[in-house]
DNA sequence: GACGCTAATGACAGCGCTGTCATCTGTCAA
DNA sequence: TTGACAGATGACAGCGCTGTCATTAGCGTC
């Protein structure tokens, strides 16, 4: 190896002597452009250009006590759903001179308030967090966070800031809605992982189950394992085993709901006539299966999106902001499994 | 808001005068223990642990000319494979002070180059970079990066530098050659997004086929559109409406397959007595399709994981790493997609 | 024409750490 | 006993930037 080129940097020192002015005008050309006169500012640019040069961060966050850091703390990096918020977010953040850190927390809520001030210590410009439920030790380091701070995917009375996501419960309601609309009678629930989210859902289940008169404690079937396809095919048999005469499952997520499908197929279930299936998130493969699943639409690339939107304009202006709290819809998405008389075989 | 709780950092001066040493053995406490005696060393730890002293990261990178971030490029931040990927280097990196930064450059060798500079200009720890066929501009780059640089995902005999991957040509092969060890006389070949890794596995593809005599380029459908289970159904038709005899197709990977398998389900034809299905990546929904698609395993965590690793300890001690490339295995898994007699209906 | 005011620019110090070199102590061979 | 030397520790400067305050120029007002 010859790793020798030496990345020496063009410093602001340099620049200002390019363009004939002092250093801490061109700091203030990049920074705050309106402060410097046009004609300075144009000189100025003209050096940065060529001279290419690219501010040190260290520097800048050592001299500012801030950094352009925003931290992102998650429950997992293994689902799709995560992977298009992240997707989101780096859409946004693209050009924006912020990057970001990932934190995985694993779903466990101490793990996150460790992440969590061990974010806060390295002064993020703003900080997304997944989920409403933090611990109160959590909420208090983020209420004094001295930057923005997002949190995404689910909705509440009491943001600690900012906030973007969308209602499970209304989903979980709206889907359950659609099964007992649809014309079943004994709706089932399957859930895993069973986070804060998950009982939203589960709660939205009940609460419409309820409403219709359709709820019965024996057909819901959770799990604190982590959803997969597989899963699905097993928590449906367990809930057959348990209530053979459970004509639908709510799927806490399209994962279970595949896994469900494909468990009814080798037992020979037809799906939607015997047996109705409702997943949620709506994933790409939902789609395509035969029948095609009936999900709850999320908005899951968006929430990424806004949250970073948000965020980044909160850390030019937090006042400028004009709705600091998104809720964004769901879509019930109807397809072949929920739909009664599907033809088939 | 009252963002105002402020975050007094504690610096190595307070833990200094409270250990009753000078900063910079502090520092050194830290950053090379062996360097104090450990009378000095335990006073030290004592003191930081007492204070809750936390490095101020701008401060040493500043002063030091070295960051602990660690840049990893990819070309998608979409599909399964990268966050099995992602999820292996925060496994890994937990706990090591090292945090990552990641850049996606969409598939854009051009956008690599650049995300290549940015990141290469704040000088990175370590460099984790997505593939073996880099630009030329980007090869140089990355061969005089003043850091370690892992290429990923991939094998080649030229490596830059550190490398794990495997390879995408011998899975290619070995799948093929189980289709016509299966018995499938007409193997054809369904390919989208078709980057360089995807072309070695058509390549594999191409010439296990021809060694067996079955190969046909009228059955190679492939598009640059990205994969998804859609696309899979969607290339199945394509190469039927071409080739109707096609009795075998070779997937991309494990979207294009099940949505091969879901088309095929469509249209009335068995899986596999009438079309073998192999796919590749192994996810894992395949194993739960009715039936379970064949495909290749490939170690995309492990990949992550040992990515991480590598680049840990070479940011400790380059000469020390014993194997700077390693090759990982990959796993053809028979399942009924290319069982022929398989019971069905 | 003196004064006050704003806009534009600059001087200077210092953020918290680490590289470099100096100093000090103790050990051992001659 | 002396000198050489390694090991342990410290003093000091400075990384590149930004916050703060000072200075200057330009302009309108009475």
């Amino acid at each position: 190896m010859e790793k020798n080129i030496k990345y020496k940097r063009v410093t602001l020192n340099e620049v200002a002597a390019e363009a004939g002015v002092s250093a801490i005008t061109v700091s203030r050309t990049i920074r705050a452009p309106d402060m410097v006169s046009a004609g300075v500012r144009k000189k100025v640019q003209a050096a940065i250009e060529q001279l290419g040069y690219v501010p040190d961060q260290a520097a800048s966050a050592l001299a500012s006590e801030r950094t352009n850091v925003v931290g992102l703390l998650v429950p997992s990096l293994t689902n799709a759903v995560f992977s298009d918020v992240l997707r989101g977010v780096y859409d946004v953040i693209e050009g924006s001179g912020l990057s970001v850190q990932i934190g995985n927390f694993r779903y466990s809520p101490s793990k996150e308030e460790n992440l969590l001030r061990t974010f806060l210590r390295q002064r993020p410009a703003g900080l997304i967090v997944a989920g409403i439920d933090q611990t109160d030790a959590a909420r208090t380091l983020l209420k004094s966070a001295p930057c923005p701070v997002v949190q995404i995917m689910d909705v509440s009375d009491s943001p600690i800031d900012l906030m973007i996501g969308f209602s499970h419960y209304d989903g979980a309601v709206e889907g359950t809605r659609h099964l007992t609309d649809a014309g079943y009678k004994k709706p089932g629930f399957l859930g895993a992982r069973m986070d804060p989210r998950s009982q939203a859902r589960l709660a939205g289940f009940t609460a419409e189950a309820q409403a219709r008169g359709v709820y019965d404690p024996i057909r819901v079937i959770t799990t604190t394992h982590p959803s997969s396809v597989g899963m699905g095919g097993q928590l449906l048999s367990d809930l057959l085993a348990q209530a053979p005469d459970t004509d639908a499952v709510f799927c806490n997520n399209d994962d279970l709901a595949a896994g469900a499908l494909f468990e009814a197929e080798r037992r020979r279930i037809n799906v939607p006539n015997d047996l109705g299936i409702c997943g949620f998130n709506d994933l790409e493969m939902s789609r395509h299966l035969n029948p095609g699943i009936t999900s709850v639409a999320t908005p899951r690339y968006e929430v990424g999106a806004g949250a970073m939107t948000l965020l980044r304009d909160a850390i030019a202006d937090r006042a400028a902001i004009q709705t600091p709290h998104i809720r964004l819809g769901v879509e019930l998405i109807k397809r072949g499994s929920t739909k009664r008389g599907y033809p088939r075989d």
